[in-house]
Order: structure tokens, then C-alpha cells, then sequence
DNA sequence: TAATTATCTACTAAATATATAGACAATTTA
DNA sequence: TAAATTGTCTATATATTTAGTAGATAATTA
């Protein structure tokens, strides 16, 4: 198995946990959120356009312009991001149910043991990254006390 | 995420699964699984080495000569083909138990919040392919029943 | 010895990932 | 209005990986 997630992938996921850091009504520029985390200006410059035209982010030009959230953190899933940036999450088409495409060396696909056990990996991925939003990313990237803090002074 | 599963791995799978549903003692050759599971030839022989090379499976040269499984299918995990042919499972190679590599543009990697998710993601698609063996696939793809068709006649 | 079958080395072509360069558009402020 | 700033868009370049091919070599059997 190859990179399944990016530098793309990898890149936008610290660059949207970035912007859900900032304060209500709050923006960040392209080149402040890539010196801070360091991703190539460019590259970051086509990653948020992608995040933006998938309704996750809103931008502004011009002096004081820069992106933001278009919504709450709790309410992006970490797998629509990966989703936007990387498309399907499945490990091989014939097991996406979004992109699914048979494979032409495949008889009979219902009993393919290859797609069987793919598609309980496509499972097991969707429900780790359809039940993380980005607030739970940043409440993670914050929280550097073990679990359970809270009850700790 | 782009082919998490490629062909190198797909049409290993396939032809693990076919050397598994062979009689005991018996080989096949490598001509037969190609052209039986519509594999590239030249390319299964050598993903035919890297599963032997890898201790599944046991080889023959000459007149008679081919492969075969060199233990139980059942002891045989789908995870072991799919590191053997395509390496790490983890969609990262900071979130990688076997192959563990810090990103560059990482700044502390406790905290970071990508690495974390993608651990959860290596835990999930581990907990499939690492508890699925080629014993499952083989009953998987001869059962063309629906489960509990035990009751039926 | 001749046929068969796996093994090994080298190479090519296509796709994908990872950017970079530069023009353009919108907005703000002086 | 002019100038600076910042996002948007198109095109291009390079490196890596995937997917496969070609051809020689080694072992085994009949």
C-alpha cells in the first residue's frame, strides 16, 4: 500500500485545524497558515481553493481578506476533508460505494473474496474518519495531558 | 487517496485464493493462475517470488513444478499478503507501528492532530485485514448463499 | 538431451504526486 | 483614483510509483 493519504490530504487536514483555531470572525492568509505549518505556499494555495469550492471554507481578497471556517468545526467530518482533497476512501474502486467501478479482470464481482474483505476495510476507514470532526482534531492537538485530566489539578 | 490496494496486491490476493482451493499436495503453475484469474503472467511471477520469498508459499521448478501454499490458508493472514506485496497498511508513515517515519514539516508529533486520526485509521483497517485470513476468503468466495444459509435445505 | 517451469535482471511506458511560475481578479486603504 | 494586498486561475515541470514487458538463466523431469 502506497501513500493513502497525501501530502495533500496531510497537508489540508493541519491547515483546516489551523483555521478552526482562530477566534469568531477571525481570518488567516494562505501564507501565514503555510510558514506556520510548514506547507509550500502554492501547494496550500490549490488545497483550500479545493476545500472552499466543497463549502467547508470561505475566503475574502484583498488587505485584511484571507479563510476561514464556512461552518463549525464540530460539524466538518474529517472524512469529507479527506473525501474533497483525495477522493474515495475506499482501497480499490470495486469496494467504493461513491466511485464504485468494477474491475475488468473481475468475474464475477459478487463473490470476489478481494472486494469481500475490502469492503470491510472501506467500513472500518469510513468509521473512523466519518465519526472525527475537526474539533475533535483540534481538541487532540491541544490537549497534551493525558485523558482523563480533568481530574488531575 | 489514491489506490491504497493496487493490482500488485489484488491479483496476489486472487491468486493466494486460488492456490488455497487446490487439493493438498497438489501445485498449480503460474501460466494457469494468470490466465485463470486474468493476471499478467510476467507480473504474477513476481508476485508469486514476493509471497515466497516472503514463507507463504512454496515453489517447484521443472516439468510438474509450480506453486502451493507453504502452510494452513487459515494461518495465513490477508494481512501479511497485502504488507508483503504493498508494505506498511498505515495510510501514513508517521502512524506506522512497522515502518514508522516522521513527517519533515512536523513539528511535535504528540500533539499532531493528523497523525492521530491515521492511527485510529491503521488500527481499523489492521483490526480487518489482520483478523481475515485466506481460509475466510477462500469459504467467501465459494459460498454463494446468504449467511445462515445452514438453516435452509 | 530436450522440454518444462520457476527465477532473475533489466528496461519501458503511463499515471500520479508534488510542486512552481506567472498572470489575473477583487478588495482595501492612502 | 492609485497602490498594495490577497485570493484565483492556468499552465508547466520534475520525481516517484505503478504496471507491465523482454529475455536470459537455473532447476527439474521424462
Amino acid at each position: 500500500m502506497k501513500p493513502v493519504l497525501t501530502n495533500k490530504g496531510k497537508y489540508g487536514l493541519k491547515a483546516i485545524v489551523h483555521l478552526a483555531r482562530l477566534e469568531a470572525g477571525e481570518t488567516a492568509q494562505v501564507a501565514d497558515v503555510a510558514q506556520r505549518n510548514n506547507i509550500p505556499k502554492k501547494f496550500l494555495d490549490a488545497i483550500l481553493l479545493d476545500l472552499r469550492n466543497a463549502g467547508m471554507l470561505r475566503s475574502k481578497k484583498g488587505p485584511g481578506g484571507g479563510y476561514a471556517l464556512a461552518k463549525p468545526a464540530r460539524s466538518i467530518k474529517v472524512g469529507a476533508v479527506i473525501r474533497a482533497l483525495e477522493g474515495p476512501i475506499a482501497p480499490i474502486a470495486c469496494a467504493s460505494r461513491s466511485a464504485f467501478r468494477a474491475c475488468e479482470d473481475c468475474g464475477d464481482i459478487d463473490t470476489c473474496p478481494v472486494r469481500s474483505v475490502m469492503s470491510d476495510v472501506r467500513d472500518a476507514i469510513a468509521g473512523i474518519v466519518d465519526n472525527t470532526t475537526v474539533a475533535d482534531l483540534v481538541q487532540r492537538s491541544t490537549a497534551r495531558a493525558p485523558l482523563h485530566a480533568d481530574y488531575a489539578i
